[in-house]
RNA sequence: GCAGGGGUAGCGAAGCGGUCAAACGCGUAAGGCUUAGGACCUUAUGGCUUAGGCCUUCGAGGGUUCGAAUCCCUCCUCCUGCACCA
């Protein structure tokens, strides 16, 4: 397009904007401050659109909120923490040759790959660097002079993070406890999702091991259900199975010899102490230690050595596998006669039932199970033969059964894998239990209210974001806080440990404030009591310095965070917990205000990953387009949806823009009268500005988007066809438009402006207001009649299928729309054709064409006299349509005509 | 499994109790313009209909209502998150 040499025009006014200084603020305080940020990216890789699109929705709204008269902070950071870094470093240290190829088709440089391999802080700084430079070429309003990196390789930032985690620990919210996790047996380390070649989203699985004794042996039995050890009828074993004596805390427990890694692995004090003949125990019998019932020791081939113990508890009434064990097993069945323990409305033998309905193959008997145990779960209660557990429903009753147990000292735990778990070199992954983990306590019922109250009051767009915000507090566990390997800031006061980049990143938004002054401050000086006193207001010990003072300036000015922008995946970890250390630590003027979350940008229904993306590096899309080009993308999403590239949408900005600047370049020509359609197009302009500014407020960029850029150019169109040639209108609506446009496109409409004649940007201009003077329902109305009169004519000349001599329109009588107001009136507060009859009683033919549809009545005042001005207005304008006569009546004689449709008559 | 959000024309989507055959955009087709292509302009894009009309649709099935894409229930299906991973 001609009028967008974009490598020249984005250039220019990117220029332009650094040298007004518009990007970094200072502290004003007799200007409103806007603070918005975007977390902060992790630099292992190429920025890629996907990237683009979360930032530009940051940066559209930090411009819009710039013209409505703010001091807008627009920061941004890097985060160095965490692991993949590091790995990756490993990689290309070890020459792996995926790893290599990757980074070259980001075009990296066997020298920059040399470095890499010796330090992995070359590799980050690497992309970090790219990453700004990419900012840089699209022109994103971020004031750079606040930029910081995370870990300690910045000790600044390294203090403020053992600040927060001090901070923590003296509000009692950091713990310490265990924590299972996926492990890797070889590598030991953690197995997370990225690291499997199988198993992606399996997760440790709580199993319940009830102690059932045998003479000087524990049968442990793990199960999923406790609280049916009331109707354990007796155990089952596999007789064809390894088993061993393990000894566990000193008990001796008989367990399969599959299960001893992983008990090891996960309980205190185990030892080997020998193999054991399994079969031996066939017939013997256990004690259930809650009624103290001797159950038999029965084998049954189903009883798969691999899972829990290889040890199980027979509950034949709930269990479909046990029903159909002990049923082949007629003498015994009768003998011990299985009892139901728990009820479910209108089910009478849920078991039976479900084995017959799925079938008694071990694949059936697995779906019978499943869904017994979901129903019951949710849906059972416990009958009275189950002692203190009577009458609790199933779901009750799991706790308090567990408490019981722990009371007979006849409860342990274990976890299994919920499926199968494969590390990428190989090794089935298994469960860990970690000891002395570090656990910031989200569970915290106290601290989840005060968080609960925040999150209700904040802004959150889209509103559904809210519901899931509170619904992942309900849910929200303690967090393991720290880790061994990586890069970051070490606990303060267990410096063996990391700080994890989940935790690390909650409330850095508030070093942004200060990070352009803190380095002002020796570091020896910065304690966390200088911290308390820049942040929470706290005392200080002594006079502060100067530049202590200056520091906690910018933060009182610029905090709270306003509005934090972000894709959906972040809502339910980092967005949680980004809110919850807020209310821990800062004062309650201080917790943030806002977040934004949106959806991604899709390749084929994809998200675009940092492999994905590979070939659609910022770089790569400016070879081909502009910046706003590419903008109109971020515009095109509302909420949460995610918004596919599809780059012909782009020539939709081409043709919106080509438009404009064909008008810009006519301009002189424009030399008529003010009529009728100015009153028209100005009344919509004033709407588009209202809708727009509320759209945009709101992060609904898609409908903003609609209004400002196409419905308002169609209008401009149709102001141009109907004759519409006010040169005072036309300047009007074109500064209108760049200025709605400019900050979704404020590379071209910046032009744009500045080829209209206007010295000033339109980045420092303001934002425009809607005037009520300029609202006229009205004429909007009746060029709405005008527009579907035209339609109606066209569906006639195609039925009749011949071209018009002459075209008659006659506009109905002002009688008639004196009726027809008046039933307008009556049917704003009521759809009932016998009501609204009722109230207006008077009795016409009108009337009885009017009233003839409850789903048709007429909801728009009306003007005679506008109607027909509009017509006669529009006279050449149909005559150029139609290419025929073009004759405007009042009243045609068939007296057809009604108010807002008019008569046509086709000669 | 738990929590949340979707399923509307060829596609992306708007509508969220009554002017919905469905805005807006893309795509497609025909015509115009052009040496040609692109761009641009016009028109069409569920079906029927020789006067502005009618009929049928909103994942499937049921219900509430004078009236449902919109509210309720069941089912199918897709997406997101579920933590030591950035």
């Amino acid at each position: 397009m001609a009028t967008y040499d974009y490598k020249k025009i984005d250039k220019k006014w990117q220029k332009n904007w650094i040298k007004s200084g518009v990007f970094e603020p200072e502290v004003d305080r007799s200007k409103k401050k806007f603070f918005i940020t975007v977390p902060i990216p992790y630099p292992s890789g190429s920025m890629h659109l996907g990237h683009m699109y979360t930032w530009t929705r940051a940066d559209i709204y930090a411009r819009f909120m710039r013209m409505r008269g703010y001091n807008v902070l627009f920061p941004q950071g890097f985060h160095f923490t965490g692991g993949p870094i590091v790995g990756m470093a490993e990689k290309v240290k070890q020459k792996d040759p995926k790893t290599l190829e990757a980074f070259r088709i980001q075009g990296v440089s066997e020298s920059d790959l040399k470095k890499f391999a010796d330090d992995p802080r070359a590799l980050a700084e690497y992309f970090a660097d790219g990453f700004r430079k990419d900012w840089e070429n699209i022109g994103m309003s971020i004031d750079w002079r606040r930029t910081f990196i995370t870990t300690d390789l910045s000790p600044y930032f390294s203090k403020f993070v053992s600040w927060q985690f001090n901070k923590l620990k003296t509000l009692g919210l950091i713990t310490e406890g265990k924590h299972p996790v996926v492990w890797c047996p070889k590598e030991n380390t953690p197995l997370g999702d990225h690291d499997r070649s199988e198993g992606e989203g399996e997760s440790p699985e709580k199993f319940s091991i009830v102690k059932f004794s045998s003479g000087k042996f524990i049968f442990p039995a793990a199960t999923l259900r406790p609280e049916t050890v009331y109707g354990a009828t007796n155990m089952w074993i596999n007789g064809e199975g390894e088993y061993c004596i393990l000894n566990v805390d000193s008990e001796k427990w008989v367990v399969s010899k599959d299960s001893v890694p992983k008990l090891k692995s996960q309980l205190q004090n185990v030892s080997f102490e020998g193999d054991v003949k399994i079969k031996d125990f066939i017939g013997k019998s256990a004690k259930n230690p809650l009624n103290g019932r001797e159950l038999p020791i029965f084998s049954e081939s189903f009883i798969d050595t691999a899972i829990g113990t290889g040890i199980a508890m027979s509950v034949p009434m709930h269990a479909p596998m046990d029903f159909y064990g002990l049923r082949k097993m007629r003498d015994e069945w009768e003998k011990l006669k299985p009892e139901r323990i728990i009820d479910v409305t209108g089910e009478e033998n849920i078991v039976e039932d479900a084995i017959k309905r799925f079938g008694d193959s071990i694949d059936g008997l697995k779906e019978a199970t499943k869904y017994v145990y979901k129903k019951e779960f949710n849906a059972g209660i416990m009958r009275n033969n189950s002692a203190e557990l009577s009458g609790l429903a199933v779901k009750e009753a799991r706790d308090t059964v567990r408490d019981s147990l722990e009371e007979h000292r006849a409860y342990s735990e274990m976890y299994e894998l919920t499926g199968r778990v494969v590390c990428r070199d190989g090794t089935p992954g298994i469960v860990k239990v970690l000891e002395k983990q570090w656990f910031i306590r989200y569970s915290d019922a106290e601290w989840k209210t005060k968080t609960r109250r925040l999150i209700e009051r904040m802004n959150i767009f889209p509103e559904d974001a809210r519901l899931q915000l509170l619904n992942t507090l309900e849910w929200l566990e303690d967090k393991a806080a720290a880790r061994k390997g990586g890069l970051g800031t070490p606990l303060p006061w267990d410096k063996d440990w990391i700080i994890e980049p989940l935790s690390d990143s909650t409330i850095y938004m508030a070093y942004y404030t200060i990070a352009n002054k803190i380095s002002k401050i020796a570091i020896e000086k910065l304690t966390d009591n200088v911290f308390d006193y820049i942040f929470l207001g706290r005392k200080i010990d002594g006079k502060p310095d100067k530049e202590i003072e200056e520091t906690k300036k910018e933060f009182e000015y610029w905090y709270p965070l306003d509005m934090r922008v972000s894709a959906k995946e972040l809502l339910q970890n980092h967005f949680i917990f980004f809110l919850l250390n807020h209310t821990a630590i800062f004062n309650e003027e201080n917790w943030p205000r806002g977040i934004q979350i949106n959806g991604w940008l899709t390749v084929s229904g994809e998200k675009l990953s940092k492999s994905k993306g590979a070939t659609l590096t910022i770089k790569r899309g400016l070879e081909t387009y502009g910046t706003d080009q590419l903008r109109i993308l971020a515009a095109a999403g509302n909420g949460m949806d995610d918004v596919e590239w599809n780059p012909a949408s782009i020539s939709a900005f081409d043709q919106r823009f080509g438009l404009i600047s064909d008008l810009i370049k006519n301009f002189d020509s424009f030399t008529g009268e003010k009529r009728l359609i100015d009153s028209y197009i100005l009344s919509k302009m004033n709407r588009v500005i209202k809708e727009t500014t509320e759209n945009l407020r709101c992060f609904r960029y898609g409908n903003a988007l609609s209004l400002m850029l196409f419905a308002l150019t169609n209008e401009i169109k149709l102001y141009t066809d109907m004759g519409g040639n006010n040169k005072e209108t036309v300047k009007t609506i074109l500064f209108t438009f760049l200025k709605l446009n400019h900050p979704v496109f404020p590379h071209i409409t910046e032009e744009l402006n500045h080829v209209l004649g206007s010295t000033d940007m339109l980045e420092t201009s303001v934002w425009p207001v809607p005037e009520e003077s300029l609202s006229n329902e009205g004429a909007e109305n009746e060029v709405e009649v005008l527009k579907a009169t035209i339609e109606d004519i066209k569906n006639i000349i195609k039925i009749v299928k011949k071209s018009p001599e002459k075209i008659i329109i006659g506009v109905a009588d002002s009688g008639k729309f004196e009726i027809y107001n008046s039933v307008v009136k009556a049917a704003s507060s009521t759809k009932n054709i016998i009501e609204i009859r009722k109230t207006l009683r008077t009795n016409s033919k009108i009337l009885d064409k009017l009233l003839k549809n409850p789903n048709k009545l007429p909801e728009k005042l009306l003007d005679e006299r506008l109607e027909y001005g509009v017509f006669m207005e529009a006279k050449d304008y149909l005559n150029k349509t139609f290419n025929c006569g073009i004759s405007i009546e009042k009243e045609s004689k068939e007296e057809k005509a009604l108010p807002g449709k008019p008569s046509i008559k086709i000669i």
